[in-house]
DNA sequence: GCCAACGTTGGC
DNA sequence: GCCAACGTTGGC
């Protein structure tokens, strides 16, 4: 099993909005960097554990923890014109990107990005490196334990 | 709103 | 294949 942080900004779909969906789960839309497709088509199982992270936000934190619910299919918002999200290089029948489901478990007290920071053992966090712009980082056992329990 | 950091695009 | 220009992310 492995683990991930997963950014959302709140505005979009925050851990409420999950929580509140049907099975409190929900498609992962919108994901648009290679790196990010790439862990969730190749890389993720369902069962792996997920820390819900709010970004571009007041308090930028953790707030939840959420589990992978489906493996990897296209994200349909690349084929809709009306969308954000849309991609005209994106073809149904040659998908540029996918997304998993996202089951949100249960919410925590916001665990902001200063709190994270402050603790000396979760220094190595891939969300925590100058420049990380990354939406999807992989988080080894021993930060989802500091963070998530068990 | 600013801007550092980084990814993508496109000319050559 | 290089790399400058441009766009985006995301914290502040």
């Amino acid at each position: 099993m492995n683990y991930w942080l997963m950014k959302s900004e709140p505005g979009e779909c925050s851990v409420d909005d999950a929580l509140a969906a049907p099975k409190s789960t929900v498609p992962w839309v919108g994901v648009r960097n290679y790196q990010a497709r790439n862990f969730m088509r190749d890389q993720m199982r369902v069962g792996d554990g997920v820390l819900f992270y709010h970004s571009s936000c007041a308090e930028p934190g953790v707030v939840g923890v959420a589990r992978v619910a489906s493996t990897a299919y296209p994200d349909p918002t690349q084929f809709d014109r009306k969308s954000p999200y849309y991609d005209p290089g994106a073809k149904p029948e040659e998908p540029r990107w996918q997304l998993v489901d996202v089951q949100v478990l249960r919410k925590i007290p916001n665990l902001t990005l200063t709190e994270l920071r402050a603790r000396p053992e979760l220094a190595e966090m891939l969300v925590l490196k100058k420049g990380n712009r990354l939406s999807i980082t992989p988080v080894e056992a021993k930060h989802w334990k500091a963070i998530a329990g068990k």
